[in-house]
DNA sequence: TAATGTAGTGAAGCAACTCTGAACTATTCT
DNA sequence: AGAATAGTTCAGAGTTGCTTCACTACATTA
């Protein structure tokens, strides 16, 4: 056990400090801006703490005797490390430092946010920025865990302990081989599909079977990418958020949509650099 | 100017790095001997000063969030530097650091006090001993201006901010040639003595005109191994303290006494090593 | 499911601390 | 000598930080 430390305070290195650089002690006391009074009675204190002579008193004039040089420097040592943790309190609390990871399904990342992120990136150059794309369960777990500070995910799912706002509604619409979509609903299909225990999956099966459309399935992928090259190969149409579609495809017909949540741990302390972000995406 | 400094106690970086390390805030509480209450209010108040999230919150219990890394960091480097510091105190205070600085003149330094010095060294390794061995007035001098901390002196000199304290009083002696010493006090002389200036050179004058010797000066010296020697070659007779006699000479004639003086600055405070070796040669 | 124990927070009261302003003293300047 | 300057002390007020006690949330056990 070590010995107890002496409740010493960083004014009080501040009043020494000052002390031993400006010319009198009114000065120095002017300097910190405190009273001569105060700056006497503090130093009086902080002496009688460290429990060592300190000064010199030389008539009613007290002056820091050689022997304290040990505690000067002792002082001057701690203010500087202080200094240096204000200027990164400073820093983390206007978002211009500090480390910030971020959690994104891929049609926010590399579609609806892109700009938002880049934008971000330029005007917080000292901030540590990870992106992390996942599917939403995925995010959302990590939200939970405390391994990101924020994330966009698809809205709907229930979180213990994770608290999500509403961001945008992204529509999903279906994008069929190049014949065309038929007008018969129950001709639709088959289909190409995000894989099962998406939350996406489960709003599409739910508007087809609302629309009455089948819902045979023919392949599975959580890559938008591969979902595409399906329907080009003409395995089958498929039902995607209109920002994934890519250029080759037509519009699409509408017939469903999501939302696009921001997700945070719930009663987590607000990281300014995680609200300064969320303000941005929120537009 | 430095930006304004978070006004922020040893005792807060303490709580910070006690809930660090211990399994539990009740536990970091106990370790530091406050209240769980005390804890929490404190580190509150804290985290409020800093201006920065430090906490996580998981219901009511608050965990360090890994962006405070860099405040735990400097918490435990200014404790350690404090620790340090505390230690300083400590060794200062006891005795068994430091330095001092001690004047004394040449009867006080080889003749009464060689083993309280030599006793005195022995018992404070760690402390930085130096001792300057010079006539009373130039001690006095470096006492006035802080240059030594503590002097044996000839008592008699009264010195503006300089404090004295009576040690031991010195018997002078009449030492002369072989022959002996005359019992008509106005046969003695003529005297080889210690220089004009001296309060000892006083001493010994007001003591021969008193019994109504002769006062013929001969020579003069302040070193006593020069007057023993004259002493010898038959220059004249002196008056010596006794212990600086030598064993080549009898008893010798007592006609005065000095008195050996100890000295510090007045006012200045009171050094714990100084405060010891005065002890010590007080006996 | 209720009962109990544990961990942490919040409010009230109190003691200690630290500031300001005023009076006072020593030292220096004129 | 008198005035100005520097520093201290004292008394009072405001602030801080602690303890105690009550309370809530969560976990364990019956």
């Amino acid at each position: 056990m070590p010995p107890a430390l002496p409740d010493l305070s960083i004014r009080q290195l501040d009043y020494l400090v000052a002390v031993s650089t400006e010319p009198s002690w009114a000065d120095a006391a002017a300097r910190i801006g405190v009273s001569p009074s105060a700056l006497s009675q503090g130093l009086s204190e902080f002496e009688r703490r460290i429990g060592v002579p300190l000064f010199d008193r030389e008539g009613r004039r007290r002056t820091l005797r050689p022997t304290a040089e040990p505690v000067l420097a002792h002082a001057r040592q701690v203010i500087a490390l202080t200094s240096d943790l204000a200027d990164w309190a400073e820093r983390t609390r206007t978002g211009r430092a500090g480390e910030l990871r971020v959690g994104m399904i891929d049609a926010a990342a590399v579609g609806h946010f892109t700009d938002v992120l880049r934008q971000f990136r330029d005007d917080h150059p000292e901030l540590h920025l990870t992106l992390r794309v996942a599917p939403s369960g995925e995010l959302l777990d990590e939200i939970e865990s405390g391994d990101l500070d924020l994330a966009v995910v698809v809205g709907g799912h229930t979180r213990r302990g994770v608290h999500t706002e509403s961001l945008m509604n992204e529509p999903l619409a279906v994008f069929t081989p190049t014949r065309g979509l038929p007008r018969d609903v129950t001709a639709w299909g088959p289909w190409v599909l995000f894989a099962q225990g998406s939350h996406t999956r489960a709003i599409v099966e739910e508007a087809l079977q609302r629309l009455g459309a089948p819902t045979s399935i023919v392949a599975e992928s959580n890559q938008p990418e591969v979902l595409r090259t399906m329907v080009e190969l003409g395995v089958g149409s498929t039902v995607l958020p209109v920002v994934q579609a890519g250029p080759d495809f037509g519009p699409g017909r509408v017939i469903a949509e999501r939302t696009l949540v921001l997700a945070r741990r719930d009663g987590a302390a607000v990281d300014p650099a995680a609200e300064m972000l969320a303000v941005a995406l929120r537009n």
